[in-house]
RNA sequence: UGACCCAUGGUGUAAUGGUAACACUACUGAUUUUGGUUCAGUCAUUUAAGGUUCGAAUCCUUAUGGGUCAACCA
């Protein structure tokens, strides 16, 4: 797809580590973990962890971080499943966290033997206490010179369900003073007596996430643990665990996350807005997940391109949604089918077109020569979009105006002769007449026009509802301005348009094929949609340069 | 007030001591039976100040700005 750009960051140390002899193939990992739908955010972590191993030899696993069974639940599990093979992409090894729960578990007790765990019964105040802050040392917790016996004693119980939750912690044993955070004794175990996705109710203490991610990645043998920056303070740690239970040496690599604006990336608040309806799910096409962009229309290739062009560095960033529509465009540009489909009617009357109705031809789509061409019906009474037509138009407007000429897509030329009026003054009909020697494919009258108009004829329309979408936040970035960034939310990211005319080969629309509504945009239908009733989501607009001239005047 | 990470056009990424490049956006213009597409063009002395060097976006120092770290979350 993408063919030699240079090397960012980690492709060079994952090149350098190839030809030393390092590795003779890498091993990379997507982790999620199953407490929320994959987002914009996360395609990135995909496209790069499994874009490495798709570029050089090695293979890359699928693992649910799933270590903190209050907040993770199966749909989850089965909606990552299903969105990382949507965006086209193959795991080697399914994976979990919880697989390795008996291996975790000897890992503690050999940190335990060691004399480099201990159980601590401090509270989680007590502890926060002890901790220190980044600028002043910690203290030691009482409990923290117990035998290693004692220790083993302890942690076996707590194991075997004697203790209650939030009684006891088993905690590593480093530096109560170290200027790292995470290096003073952190928590590896904790009590919960919660039941499990996958292991039920066997266990009711579970690992933390630094006892657990870098482990297993050793266990997988991962040679390229890849995370976002703000888990490069647990490097470390990382390491130190590592070292210390003499396991595989994976290591940790960071990169920045990536920021879209006008939205959020984060799985909390993304509940929220799920939770707090201010969205109809996850898959709300005004949401930023794959789900969501997916149902708005999306396609995978975009999406994938999206990722490969803002690329893969270490420092904050705001990328301007503008790019993912760019990419969307381009890709859409070249499959969808060209449709017309009329939003905001005004009935035309062509008064000089006795032939009653006829066929015409239009092509599916300009940009493939193979794309083919679709029968449109062709009669006298016809909608046209209401803002096609201006009665005292300005200076280069070449829509219809009384007594201009303008194309009807795939048609003929006509000519605006008469506006015709209701009681209330408003225009309720354009009578025009047209140009038979100016068919579309066959035009012998040497007229040439400056605009071109869609259209769709009254008798034929069929019926259909569109759902218009925008930024679902008024504000670049929600999360950075005062106050809940929830009162930031877009009121008008949602219009639905209940009845539009299409044209009767739409009636034929299904879910896989993507539309250009001419002169409107890109749409998919919608899983809405039933027999009889086609609901339509505009995936994006088409660059709108008279909308632009307009503003500027 | 500590430690760590980062700093290149409006945005995102390149340039790995040797002419600041590519893409998006914006703006010009050409083409066009979608005011779409396509094509051509315009838009920066690299946060600042010193230093090393024949030569610095790149190396060093300091400053400034931004981010991260005190969850029994990941």
């Amino acid at each position: 797809m993408s063919e030699e750009h240079s090397l960012n960051f980690l492709e060079e140390i994952i090149e350098e580590d190839l030809k030393s002899g390092k590795y003779p193939h890498i091993v990379t990992r997507f982790p999620p973990e199953p407490n929320g739908y994959l987002h914009i955010g996360h395609a990135s972590s995909i496209c790069l962890n499994f874009g490495l191993t798709q570029k050089y030899p090695g293979f890359t696993n699928l693992r649910f971080d799933d270590t903190n069974p209050v907040t993770e639940e199966t749909e989850y599990v089965d909606s990552i499943k299903e969105d990382v093979k949507w965006l086209g992409f193959e795991w080697k090894n399914e994976r979990y966290a919880s697989d390795y729960f008996d291996d975790l578990y000897g890992f503690a007790l050999k940190l335990i033997d060691k004399n480099l765990a201990y159980v601590d019964d401090s509270s989680s105040g007590d502890m926060a206490a002890m901790k220190g802050t980044p600028t002043e040392p910690g203290t030691n917790s009482p409990f923290r010179d117990r035998s290693v016996e004692e220790n083993r004693d302890l942690f076996t119980r707590m194991k075997n369900g004697e203790f209650p939750d939030g009684s006891r912690t088993l905690r590593a044993k480093i530096d109560m003073a170290h200027i790292n955070m995470l290096m003073r004794d952190p928590i590896l175990y904790r009590i919960k007596h919660a039941h499990h996705h996958r292991t039920g109710d066997k266990w009711c203490i579970y690992p933390m996430y630094d006892f657990a991610h870098g482990q297993s990645d050793a266990i997988e043998e991962v040679t390229h643990s890849i995370c976002t920056l703000e888990f490069v303070p647990h490097r470390e740690l990382y390491d130190w665990l590592i070292e210390k239970l003499e396991i595989y040496p994976s290591h940790q690599y960071e990169f920045a996350r990536r920021n879209i604006n006008y939205t959020v990336t984060s799985k909390r608040k993304l509940l929220q807005l799920v939770n707090e309806k201010h969205v109809s799910g996850w898959d709300d096409p005004r949401m930023p997940t794959i789900s969501g962009l997916r149902r708005r229309g999306y396609t995978p290739w975009s999406i994938r391109e999206f990722c490969d062009r803002i690329g893969v560095a270490k420092r904050e960033n705001m990328v301007d949604v503008g790019l993912l529509e760019f990419c969307v465009r381009e890709h859409l540009n070249r499959v969808a089918l060209r449709r017309m489909v009329v939003f905001d009617p005004l009935k035309l009357v062509i008064t000089n077109y006795t032939k009653g109705e006829e066929i015409l031809l239009g092509e599916n789509n300009p940009e493939d020569d193979n794309g083919g061409e679709r029968e449109i019906p062709f009669s006298a009474e016809l909608y046209i979009e209401r803002d096609d037509f201006m009665e005292n138009p300005p200076k280069k407007y070449f829509r219809l105006a009384p007594g201009q000429l303008v194309r009807l897509k795939s048609a003929y030329i006509i000519k605006c002769e008469e506006v015709v009026r209701g009681a209330d003054g408003e225009i309720t009909e354009l009578k025009c007449t047209y140009i038979p020697e100016s068919k579309s494919g066959a035009d012998t009258s040497g007229i040439s026009v400056k605009g071109t108009l869609h259209w769709v004829s009254v008798k034929h329309a069929i019926p259909a509802e569109i759902r218009l979408y925008d930024r679902l936040f008024r504000v670049e970035d929600p999360t950075d301005e005062a106050g809940d960034f929830k009162e930031y939310l877009n009121p008008a990211s949602l219009q639905v348009l209940p009845a539009v005319y299409a044209e009767p080969s739409l009636q034929e629309a299904n879910l896989e094929e993507r539309y250009q509504f001419i002169r409107k945009g890109y749409f998919v239908l919608d899983k809405d949609s039933a027999s009889g009733k086609l609901v339509f989501n505009k995936t994006v607009g088409l660059k709108d340069a008279w909308a632009r001239e307009t503003k500027k005047a």
